[in-house]
DNA sequence: TTGAAAGCGTTACCAT
DNA sequence: ATGGTAACGCTTTCAA
């Protein structure tokens, strides 16, 4: 039917007396119909200028871009995205911030993201229960697609799938369920950290796990118990912490108390908490590292670097991961259909000072 | 005219068949007509079902939210933000993450935005020539206010007000421009550290500067230069750091360069340095801390408390802040007209073991 | 290549 | 309280 615009748009017609570009007053924004005005082309050529790979006579971009310039306007992307049926966003979801390695993680999903074209919905989900709230803003912005740094249970995953919204996980496998995601490589991290742990001759080994519902601290710990039990070493003690720095001070605590003082090795779910380990060690029991002790960690999070640690650790190749989840999700918002596929890296170790190691 | 919406969204007819919610295939998104014929009501009702205060019947609510719930409606957000004319958008601009804290800061913010009831547009910017790009799609998305962590020039922050789009600085000041910023008081909390620095005898003063185009670290180190003065002490060494663990490193080794062996205390303009000035000093120059030198930061980072370091540090209170960068903002996207406002806040001086302080 | 008109899915404003 | 229609600003046919 043909859409009456403003016949006159105040901000805009104002502007045109101006000649600076976008420094003018401008009450209301300024549309294509309003620059079709100034360029005395219709409102179609406008959209057709801000549209890659159309056609448009030299003349007429010209005519446009002067006018757009002059009154400041920028292409409104809801209204592109109501008619294109696709929003541009791609919904990030990060769990708490506890994780000492997320700001990098966060910032590479991030530049990934604006590389592809795509713009960040951000939702933090501080607790489990928020999940469902977010979910529904998730929907409600018609994100393309999501990555997410937090648990989905089966239920959400299959509302994602029958609003054929994708998916990409980081660092975190959804239980009994196939889908998409880029991990590092834990089994095999921990499989490397503990051969040469046994191989400079440790034999009593202390564990210090994550939170009991992270699937990721999970199965570093389960492959560490596996590798330690092939090379005969069963008894292990094993407490659990809760990714952050205080809770590795509590778990070399307990350690101690149910291990007794001839530990040799502690085998810690993430960094922060390796962190918490040594600095108990050396300024709350009076131990030498590593002569009294070896630490070892996992992520290789900046302050695991720091001279005061050196910790031995297990490196996620954070760039390479966050780019291979964004041009997963990528494919699969241009191909939904695409089957899932799991992404597995090999982290780098680190030989840092915690840690008396055998040959590899 | 009427709009004359799809005569059968097949999705939607679909899942009418089923009584489980939101768990049938669903092919195309499911629109407030679907709902609308599946309840026996007219479009304009289901819109009113999800307006809050709203006036509709009970009954009409009942089947309206009965078939939604079948059908999986979700309103399209970015169709209500099209004629509403507010996006539900905030843009949360952050930085490059070298700050230690950024990630509390990030959560807090992100945290007080959806609280706010609205929705985290984020943009990572990590170089200045980026901002323009992000800019760009800033107007394009109409996002209804900004907080910045971020450097904006006075030609940006022109277009921002050109644009009504309100803008709060966290712990930034645009120079030379009056805007809305909430900031710690970098002043007072220098001035209060070197007090006590000197309270405790300390005559000899290295000082590690941040990056020199940013106005947070020339602040910082300005008021404690000023305050030296004050106390009498007018030649202090400076260096300058990039905010990196890295940096206070070489950072150190250039002080001890030129300000030699009776080095007494350094004051860092933020934390990461102050820890990496620490790690020098003790680990690689030999020196106890604090007997032999004292080192102070700012900012209260998470490893700032650590037991290896103990920093003593000027703690930002940065949830309070972020929940006042958030309440401007609001307060200003409902009323743009609003005059600027710097709200200053006093942060707490956390007597760690890395300097000797003197009586307050 | 250009312009006219139809729609994307919602809210706003009318009548009833 | 409810239904009908206009508009939000854009992209996308379809003719010319």
């Amino acid at each position: 039917m043909g859409r009456k615009p403003r016949e006159n748009n105040p901000g805009a017609v104002m502007a045109e007396l101006e000649d600076t570009p976008s420094t003018a007053a401008r009450p209301t924004a300024v549309t294509s119909y309003d620059v079709a005005r100034v360029a005395r082309v219709s409102q179609s050529s406008v959209s057709r200028v801000f549209t890659p790979g159309a056609s448009v006579s030299p003349e007429v971009r010209r005519r446009v871009l002067r006018a757009a310039n002059q009154l400041g306007y920028q292409p409104n992307a809801i209204a592109r995205s109501l008619i294109t049926r696709r929003s541009g966003f791609v919904g990030l979801l990060i769990g708490a911030s506890t994780n000492l390695y997320y700001p990098e993680v966060l910032s590479e999903l991030s530049r990934g993201i604006s590389d592809a074209g795509s713009r960040v919905l951000l939702f933090t989900v501080d607790s489990e229960s928020e999940t469902e709230t977010v979910l529904t803003h998730l929907w409600r912005y018609q994100v393309d697609g999501v990555i997410a740094a937090t648990r989905l249970d089966a239920a959400q995953l299959t509302e994602f799938a029958n609003r054929r919204v994708p998916v990409v996980f980081y660092n975190r496998m959804p239980p009994d369920n196939p889908a998409t995601a880029v991990t590092v490589d834990h089994a095999e991290g921990e499989r490397r950290l503990i051969d040469r742990l046994v191989a400079a001759g440790h034999r009593r080994f202390g564990i210090v796990g994550g939170p009991a519902d992270n699937m990721v601290s999970l199965e570093r710990t389960e492959s560490a118990i596996a590798r330690l039990r092939h090379h005969g070493i069963d008894s292990v003690t094993i407490v659990r912490g809760d990714y952050g720095y205080q809770s590795g001070i509590d778990a070399f605590h307990a350690l101690r108390r149910e291990a007794g003082r001839d530990l040799q090795a502690v085998v810690c779910a993430n960094d922060a908490m390796a962190l918490g380990v040594m600095d108990a060690a050396r300024l709350q029991a009076g131990l030498r590292i590593p002569q009294d002790l070896s630490v070892v960690g996992f992520d290789g999070a900046e302050p695991s670097r720091w001279l005061s640690y050196g910790l031995t650790t297990i490196r996620q190749p954070v760039r390479r991961m966050a780019e291979a989840a964004v041009a997963m999700l990528v494919e699969r918002i241009a191909k939904p259909d695409i089957e899932p596929e799991r992404r597995l890296y090999a982290g780098e170790l680190v030989e840092g000072i915690s840690a008396r190691l055998g040959k590899g």
